[in-house]
DNA sequence: TGACAAACCACACAAATGTGTGGTATATCT
DNA sequence: AGATATACCACACATTTGTGTGGTTTGTCA
């Protein structure tokens, strides 16, 4: 039996809000009415016991007389659905299906600010044994050093920017391509930032 | 001398506009009258006037008779730059070196809705030839079928879902793992979705 | 001069939307 | 048995909100 962390939600109230999330993600948060429809309530004062309750355990908050003023309190950022294995063969998809969900954001940036961030083009193949190839996006956080084995932004002396493993042999940092056809770099360099997250488009 | 690529607004269009940009980045699109008050408008007919105007230009739709349904044709997002070579041994990543943005959601989504998108979290090597890792996320856009060579998610007989490369040999398909490793699989399955981004974090 | 667009206002009206009161039924807990 | 929580409905009413009509003023373009 799968344990609760948040605080308990009847199945009921968990769908309510389910609805609500799905349209402040769509951009437009429902008025009572619009929750009723779509969960099947012919009244509005059924739509705001539930809302009652959202707010007394803390889920949403509300403004008065304002309509569509829902707001969650939780993190606002759209979800994605991940799904694993898919029951009783039917392949559709249905929300049962649905183990969970990704937050997009956080897969994304994680809980960083977007001041340090940036983002780097990746060109060649010199990190191919790394997984990153040719044409993808590289995410790096600012920063001025970075541990052993990380996956590093580093300025050369030509003033141009690689990414490489940084390695450490003996105390001295070299850059290293995870690519056997590319030899380890000895010279100079200066790291700008750590990579976090690679992205690839299809 | 920077060009004017976007329609042309007077500047008080580009205020109401802005207004609109900041309550839909603050969750709930304004009313009429919000919108009003806000800019010094004491007529809700001006107000309609210039969402008018910003309909003509294309920037925002709107339904009929619902309240706070303004929506922006642009894509709500945050923009992370993209350095590329830097300049003259100044490597403090300044605005000056900032080639230009991506526009975070598009690099991710792109512009598809949330409804035909899923993620997958990949397990094990299979697809390591072509730079997809244990632990990466896939994400999927939902189809029945794909092309040859495209990347995809599919169902297998024992209801299993399985990122595979699809191959069609003599206009049979099959699925077809990117590492020597593991054999191809000729059994039968059932297309789920297609790649469209891989995305890593470290 | 006339046509037109941008920028406004006032105000009436009709929908949409939130609020509030007062029920019913069922199950659980004490 | 009584209290409490969940899970509903009906309906009246007050606000909020969108719509529509009909103005005025200022500047630009032909």
């Amino acid at each position: 039996m799968p344990m609760e962390e948040k605080p308990y939600l009847t199945p009921k109230q968990e769908r309510v809000l389910n609805f609500i999330r799905k349209r402040v993600g769509e951009r437009l948060p429902p008025t009572i009415r619009e929750i009723g429809e779509e969960l099947g309530f012919k009244s509005t004062g059924t739509v705001r016991d539930y809302l009652k309750a959202l707010m007394q355990k803390g889920l949403v908050r509300r403004m008065n007389n304002k309509s569509r003023a829902i707001e969650l309190t939780e993190r606002a950022s759209f979800k994605i659905p991940i799904i694993g294995t898919i029951m009783a063969g039917k392949p559709n998809l249905a929300y049962e299906e649905i183990q969970g969900y990704v937050d997009a954001d956080d897969l994304f940036l994680g809980r960083l600010g977007f001041d340090d961030v940036f983002a780097l083009r990746v060109k060649g193949d010199s990190m191919i044994d790394a997984g990153i190839l040719d044409g993808d996006v590289a995410i790096i956080k600012k920063r001025p050093n970075a541990d052993n084995n990380d996956i590093v932004a580093a300025l050369l002396d030509n003033n141009e920017v690689t990414l490489k493993r940084l390695r450490n042999r003996a105390g001295k940092f070299h850059l290293e391509a995870a690519n056997a056809n590319y030899p380890p770099i000895f010279e100079e360099f200066k790291v700008i930032g750590k990579l976090i997250t690679v992205i690839r488009k299809y």
